[in-house]
DNA sequence: GGTACACTGCACCATCGGTACAGTGATCTG
DNA sequence: CAGATCACTGTACCGATGGTGCAGTGTACC
């Protein structure tokens, strides 16, 4: 008796993800239970094996589209940054304000971060989860560590830094940060590490005044 | 036929954690079970179950060693950075330069940092776990925040920067770096972050010249 | 000699990830 | 309009794992 008529695979499958994505956000991947995303989503086990092999193939899924929506997010806010000044350093820190204000408006503590989640609990994943994690932290690296270059081609720096490194600090910040705002259920810490970010940029750039 | 005699207590369940940290560590909460850490002490799951309540209790028990041994390694590298000279910035900054070098020299990749593997996986875990977790950020926030006060008031910072943010950036930075080196597979990242941060700081506190 | 400790050994349960597969209504294709 | 394909349903079942309960047992301490 089924009553309900099969949705479009696209929108089901989609809304898997979703559900899914938040529950392991908020309550971590082993603690969400494909029972609970089905009864959530309204299908039965056979529907879920029938979009993925298994649990791990989800979160694969919901990583790549996770790294897509980033880049994506990423280039609005460099788009927004480069339409305020053409200036390298200029724009990279208004892009750092971006992304603090965009922080700190952030309703709660921020969710959590996927790949974060899936480097504490190795075995549970695929390889396959591994490397998106991966690639998604070397883009990072990759983006910032342009942006610098090109800053310190205009701006030598004031301190010896090595970029690769300044680069690396975003991201490693963001996700530390993220870590210490869970932890400790503060939610200013995310903004307030960024802001101490832009503080560190600008004092190695800026010129003397 | 119990021909294996009783060991103390003290050790069976010292050993139980070491064993259960490094597993938990290296392949995550979940993928550890409870069956294979019994099989690597030697005890059967009744001996488990009669030195934790369950797999949950044993996380506190680590946790609580862990915070321990980690204010006990905290306070010996500042007692070693402060044979070196009393000046608090120079006796900060070397203390940092230890903490470099201890981090470049461990053989391989950062094995990883419990309260960060827990704070992921929060329906896992008691209320206990994540409020000692806390405990431990909270602690290194205290114990910065008041080296950077010090600093502070001998040399008055060239950049008005927030002292608690930035005590934060350091456990912020050690837990990001864990992340992004154990993704990315490069061991250099943590020291690396570590130099940077005291680049940071001295650039911030150091006089001009 | 008695008691507490630190277990063993075994039986058993519920949950959960995953498999297998037959069937079914809606939609697309020629 | 027939036939294929899609997106599932429904059911039955399996193994691993966390966890419970409890009686028994060798050892150490008082």
């Amino acid at each position: 008796m089924s009553f309900i008529k099969p949705r479009s695979t696209a929108t089901t499958r989609d809304r898997l993800l979703t559900v899914a994505e938040v529950a392991i956000l908020d309550k971590g991947f082993a603690a969400t239970s494909i029972e609970e995303l089905i009864a959530e989503v309204g299908i039965t086990k056979g529907g879920f094996f029938y979009h993925f092999k298994d649990k791990s193939a989800l979160v694969e899924a919901i990583l790549e589209r996770h790294l897509i929506a980033e880049e994506v997010w990423l280039d609005d806010l460099f788009a927004c940054a480069a339409k305020e000044t053409i200036e390298p350093l200029a724009q990279f820190l208004v892009f750092l304000r971006l992304l603090q204000d965009q922080m700190a408006a952030l309703p709660d503590v921020h969710p959590g971060c996927l790949i974060a989640a899936t480097c504490f609990q190795e075995r549970l994943f695929t390889q396959t989860v591994h490397d998106l994690a991966q690639q998604n932290l070397l883009s990072w690296r990759t983006r910032f560590h342009a942006r610098l270059t090109a800053i310190a081609n205009i701006h030598p720096p004031r301190h010896s830094v090595d970029l690769e490194a300044m680069a690396d600090m975003l991201v490693v910040l963001v996700d530390g940060a993220i870590i210490l705002s869970k932890t400790v259920r503060e939610k200013e810490v995310l903004p307030r590490q960024i802001a101490l970010y832009a503080r560190f940029v600008a004092a190695v750039f800026r010129d003397e005044g």
